[in-house]
This record gives C-alpha cells, sequence and structure tokens, in this order.
DNA sequence: TCCATTCTGTGAACGAATTCACAAGGGCCT
DNA sequence: AGGCCCTTGTGAATTCGTTCACAGAATGGA
C-alpha cells in the first residue's frame, strides 16, 4: 500500500488501477496542451477543446482525468496550470529521470543532439557503445563510456531509465545487462520484442513499422 | 471496387474491411521475424513460434493471417518465404515508395543516416528545410532543397510519404502544403495533431510521449 | 489403410476501451 | 435571489479487439 502524499483531488483509491496505455499517451498529449495555451494566456479550457487539439473526442478527455480525480468546474472547463499541475504529478514529471542512452550510433547521436528530452526532465547522464573508437569521446557533458562497464555506469548514475538504440543481434546480451543494471524502465528502438521480468517497463519505437503501416494504408486506398 | 490482381490465398472480399492498426503493425513484426528465420535456413514456423518471437499468442497470430486468407498447412504451420511473400504484398512493401524528408534538423539527419528505410523499400528522394545555410548542400544523392518550393518538389519527385520532422509551430502552414502536393501517407515526428482530409493517412512517431509513459510507469510501481 | 498426433482456421465468448446521454454543479445576468 | 446556460463527471450502452475452444486438415507411423 502505497502511502506518498498526493494532492487533494487525486483519487488514491483508483492510482493503482489499470489505466490503459492509450489512456496514459493521451494524458501527456493533453499536458503538451495545456503548456501551450497556458504559455499563450490562456487560462481555462473545455473538454471540448482539449479533444479538438489532441484528436479526441470531449467525452475521452473526461473519462481520461475521471480516472484520477476531478480537476474541472462544471459549466467552465479546467483551470489551465492547475490541470497542467495535476497531469505532471500523475505522469511522474514533478522529478527529473536519470536517462541512459545505450547505442551510440546514428539514432543514438541524434536523441542526444535533440534537445528535447531535457527540456522535459530526462536528464542523459550517460552514453555507451561497444566501438572502441568512440570510448572516451566527449559529448555535451558526458564522456561515453565502454559498453563492457554497463552494469556498474548504470549503478554509479543510478539509471532510472534506458534508451536502447543497437542493434537487434546486440539486443538478448546488453538487455539482461541492463536489467541486472537496476534498470526498471526502457524505450527500446531496436526492431525485437524484449524479454524482460515483470517489473520491468518497455516502450517500442518502431519507425520502420510505422512507414510499413503506411504502406499498408497507402496501398489499400491507392490505385485509383 | 479494386480491380488488381492478388495472390490466390488473399480474400479480395475483405481486403478493404476494417483491419485494426494493432493488426497491422503486428503484421510487420511477423515479416520481419519471418525473414529473420528465413535467413537462418528454417522453412516452417508456426503460429506458437511466430507468437513467442514477436510477444503475443498464437491466437492472435492466426487471427490476424486469417483476415487476409490461409496461408499455412494445418499440422505443419506456415511456409517461411511463401507468408513472408505474402505478407510483404497485403503490407504493399512489394514496391518502393518515394519519401520526402521535410525537416533537415537533428531528426531529418539521423534518419537520412540511418539506413534502415532504404533496405525496406523506402527511398529518400528528397529533403527540404527552411534554413537557407541548408539549401543546396548536398546529402547522399540528394540536393537539399529550399521549403518554400515544396509542393514543387513533392510533385516533381513523385513523392509517396512525407516524413514530417520540423519544429511544432512551422507544421500548419507546411502541412496545408504538403497535402497539397499530392502526398497521402506523413510519418510525423511533430508533438502536434495533425488535421488532414480523410484520404491522407498519419502516422506518429512521439518519442517523448513514450518517455512519458515510461514516466508514468516508473511513479506507479516505485518508491518501496 | 487406419489411427494418433499436430497445428490451422474460425465462430463464439469474453473483456477492454470508447461513446452516449444525462443528472448535477457552477457561473452570470437580470 | 432566481433562472438560464454551459460544462463536468459518470453509469450504461456500444463497439472493438483478444482469447477460447474445437472441428477439420495434413502428416507420419504401424
Amino acid at each position: 500500500m502505497p502511502e506518498r502524499a498526493f494532492t487533494a483531488g487525486l483519487r488514491l483509491d483508483r492510482v493503482r488501477l489499470n489505466i490503459s496505455e492509450s489512456t496514459v499517451r493521451r494524458l501527456s498529449f493533453y499536458l503538451r496542451i495545456l503548456e501551450k495555451t497556458g504559455d499563450a494566456g490562456v487560462d481555462t479550457l473545455s473538454s471540448e477543446e482539449l479533444a479538438e487539439r489532441t484528436g479526441t473526442t470531449a467525452a475521452q478527455v473526461r473519462k481520461d482525468l475521471s480516472l484520477f480525480g476531478s480537476f474541472g468546474k462544471r459549466g467552465l472547463g479546467y483551470a489551465v496550470p492547475q490541470l497542467a499541475s495535476e497531469l505532471r504529478e500523475i505522469l511522474g514529471l514533478d522529478r527529473t529521470w536519470r536517462v541512459a542512452l545505450v547505442g551510440g550510433g546514428r539514432i543514438g547521436s541524434a536523441l542526444f543532439e535533440y534537445g528535447g528530452f531535457r527540456h522535459r526532465g530526462f536528464e542523459i547522464v550517460a552514453v555507451l557503445d561497444a566501438d572502441p573508437a568512440k570510448v572516451g569521446t566527449i559529448w555535451g557533458d558526458v564522456v561515453l563510456s565502454d559498453i563492457s562497464n554497463l552494469e556498474a555506469v548504470l549503478r554509479a548514475e543510478s539509471v532510472d531509465i534506458v534508451v536502447l538504440t543497437i542493434p537487434a543481434e546486440a539486443v538478448p546480451d546488453v538487455l539482461d545487462r541492463v536489467v541486472a543494471g537496476g534498470v526498471r524502465g526502457i524505450l527500446n528502438f531496436a526492431p525485437v520484442q524484449l524479454r524482460v521480468p515483470s517489473d520491468v517497463t518497455v516502450k517500442d519505437v518502431h519507425m520502420v513499422m510505422e512507414l510499413e503501416a503506411l504502406s499498408f494504408a497507402l496501398s489499400q486506398t491507392g490505385g485509383e
């Protein structure tokens, strides 16, 4: 039983219940919109407006939020900064996450140089690669480590999340060692199924599969 | 009514029926496994084995495939090269798709240098950016074009699919022009909802949202 | 040839997620 | 203060996707 403090609106009794992946993804999207409109000086948003900007329905927005509490005012809508702050807390974004980049190739380096992660509280504290020519090179404020020290680096840097951008064939070995290093969150770019213990969460980014899904869609409607 | 020729096993009557996004994503994954095991010399695979390697269930595999035809042999399983070829056709991968990269920043250049797309039949035939300093530079075998010529380039190169890696604020304008350029498939990396006509298909890759979903998952189980 | 074994293909059952529809709360104007 | 309008929060209904369970096809062995 968790004993952590939540804000008044949060429903402790429901927090542990099945929240679907799609709900979480939408929450993340709602938060983005709230931050954007908040910056633009808007202070209230209805479920309808939120739905329109995120490509869903007003009922869906209200249902998603209702899983965590009552954050709106009937007749009025949602207070933008307040709801944003609730969502940040729900999503666990009221802290910094320590991220290691495992794989320093094309994708890995693009993610590193792309500042978008750090701005949202994901700090890259280590980069690892198997290529001896890369080991020791300086990436921004971190020195690239040899992947043979993986477990040690993960523990020394208290890494929470690993971003895996290694070739498929290297996955089984590296994955075991990531888990052994105590990491319980993995963002996986390799086009293989990661087999992990149940206390480890994996999210996949499969760009080629998305392209193939586009190919399918175009083939369906195309030809005329 | 489509009049195109399909192989014997394909069910013309069902091809247009609702195939869910999850089914398509799995088909793409099955294909990968088939190609990998085919290269390893395996010539037959059961739904059970396919399921294990893709992280789903045997029933799911059979159901997915049954939406398009009967490709297996009872008591035996699926012939690897044959099923791979069927899936390639179903997914529309029996041709080359012409892709334009719109946005030549971090992500865009990483995707360009990453060879994984071309190997699967997605050929990058144009790269466009708004930065005058980049226009005219040579990327592999293409010259980077000014985004002000967007529609013209898309038409001249017969672009099928656009990969959008531009900042969120540039999206509304560029998106309209992508659609005006006749493109009906978009792989979107910008963290905004794309509003497009119904004959245009969009697939999103939202890496930061995936990270936030990880943050949520870790917050749920963490703390003890 | 016949039986035992294996694994597919698929209706039916189930469960999860979305949408509907409306009662109740809140603000504003007169 | 009262009435009107607006928008939330949420059970109920519906739709969609997954899992179950088994009949039927293919193979190999006796």
